[in-house]
DNA sequence: ATATTAG
């Protein structure tokens, strides 16, 4: 009992860990005790929880209102209606609080509703965090829109929605996606009904379009919640979107409570967003913490392009296809279609996604991986940021992430969201970088640096042994 | 490069 005690507060105590991201101009700064809810050390038993997960101890967090909180041991000391318990206990079997949702539950929930900028791990729950917030702020008994949540792909407004649904299982509360229809399905928007379900989760063009239609009236919507909200405010395109969403909402209703959240806001984010986002909450987490444990990172030099297929076809699918699935990251379209054709030519089967795929083939290809139907999935970044499977063990880094415009710059945030499609929730999981050339070692080395996070090398990439062993190592075989 | 619209 006295190790588990001196722990936390060590964390917590360490200069070191404490961020530096304050705005001057914030009057009263509360930094939270974000000590792990006392369990007692009873252990439980039970399914493994999502609070067994407990990387999120380097997590900072700044109260600028001078509230204070007090972080939620359980669901119950949040004062979330019945109905909503109901659903987090049976149907999504979750039994306690995971420590970004103790910490900014609290945040979202207590009035005055304050907005709230949230950084965490890959995995560790923030999805059920901003969906709690949009379930507790709308009124069911009124039909219309209350809270809107914008994201960067179809796939992850999808995901959403689900997990929304499930969790209002009990509500009566109901969700629109705003995505842009499959061809199969599209009508014009002139002869579409206004939206009436309480939420609505889409992508940022649909849900212009919808509201500069007039199908979607903005003047109730209480909360805004950006999902991937770095990615969302800080990408160019996206950013405007964003903002025009924003500035409609603010014409129609006024004030409403914004919620951003991400597993990564680089320093050049995080300062622009708290320039915009002046008033409210905010959580960081430092880059060297943001990694996974239990995700092993692992790097394979290979002498060609060649050799990287021989990598996927003789160790990826002989060993990564028993720990689980398996998804391949590619940098561009057409390679994801060549990646493709080079395995399944060899009767490999695979199944591959990118953003100019049909919609109705994207929505075919992610229901057949998360049924489990396809173990290896070959993707852009499409994919990158938000997909949630649990059977995913395995990530390949087939081409290193780098930014626009550059050849031997990594984009070190599409890296660690890539690496976090493993490991979800605490779960164990690999990741292998495939490098070919002295540029791929450049990139690698910077990503090291970066994190603060040395990457084991893999001796040989033709050797069955060494792949056998580092997954051992991982945890992933016996 | 990748993603989101446009009909």
């Amino acid at each position: 009992m006295a190790e588990l005690e001196k722990k936390s507060p060590a964390d917590v105590d360490d200069p070191k860990a404490i961020e530096t991201a304050v705005n001057e101009n914030q009057k009263k700064l509360e930094a939270l005790s974000l000590l792990a809810p006392e369990d007692g050390g009873v252990g439980g038993g039970g399914p493994p929880l999502l609070d067994d997960y407990d990387d999120d101890s380097q997590i900072q967090a700044v109260a600028s209102s001078g509230t204070v909180y007090e972080s939620a041991t359980t669901f119950e000391d949040l004062k979330l209606t019945p109905e909503l318990l109901k659903g987090l206990h049976d149907e999504m079997g979750f039994s306690r609080p995971s420590k970004i949702q103790a910490v900014t539950l609290p945040m979202i929930l207590t009035p005055p509703y304050q907005n709230l900028v949230a950084q965490a791990h890959n995995g560790s729950g923030k999805t059920t965090c901003f969906v709690l917030g949009m379930l507790s702020r709308v009124d069911p008994s009124r039909r219309i829109p209350q809270a809107i949540c914008i994201c960067p792909t179809r796939e992850l407004a999808q995901q959403n929605k689900s997990v929304l649904m499930r969790m209002s299982k009990f509500t009566g509360i109901t969700c629109a996606s705003a995505i842009s229809p499959a061809l199969k399905d599209y009508m014009p928007i002139s002869k579409m009904a206004p939206v009436t379900d309480q939420v609505v989760i889409g992508t940022s063009g649909t849900l212009i379009k919808w509201i500069t239609n007039k199908k979607l009236a903005t003047r109730d919507i209480k909360i805004l919640v950006f999902d991937e909200a770095d990615h969302m405010l800080a990408e160019e395109n996206f950013m405007s979107d964003s903002k025009r969403i924003m500035r409609d909402i603010q014409s129609s209703a006024g004030d409403c409570q914004l919620l951003l959240f991400s597993a990564t806001f680089n320093e050049k984010v995080k300062d622009f967003i708290t320039k915009v986002i002046k008033e409210g909450n905010q959580i960081f987490v430092k880059k060297e913490d943001l990694t996974l444990d239990k995700v092993k990172q692992y790097k394979v030099r290979v002498p060609d392009e060649i050799a990287k297929i021989e990598v996927i076809r003789d160790k990826i699918f002989e060993f990564g296809q028993k720990v689980g699935q398996v998804i391949i990251f590619v940098r561009t379209k057409i390679s994801t279609m060549h990646l493709h054709n080079a395995l399944t030519k060899e009767d490999y089967v695979c199944s591959s996604i990118q953003g100019s795929l049909d919609h109705s083939e994207r929505e075919k290809v992610i229901q057949e991986f998360k049924d489990g139907y396809t173990k290896v999935l070959i993707s852009t970044d499409l994919l990158a940021r938000g997909f949630d499977q649990s059977q995913v063990n395995l990530v390949i880094n087939y081409d290193m992430p780098i930014k626009y415009n550059s050849r031997d710059e990594p984009d070190y945030e599409v890296y660690l969201h890539r690496i976090g499609r493993a490991g979800r929730f605490g779960r164990k999981g690999a990741v292998f970088n495939l490098l070919c050339g002295e540029t791929d070692d450049i990139l690698m080395t910077k990503i090291e640096n970066y994190f603060q996070h040395k990457v084991q090398e893999v001796p040989s990439w033709e050797s069955e042994e060494n792949f056998e062993t580092v997954l051992k190592d991982a945890g992933l075989l016996e």
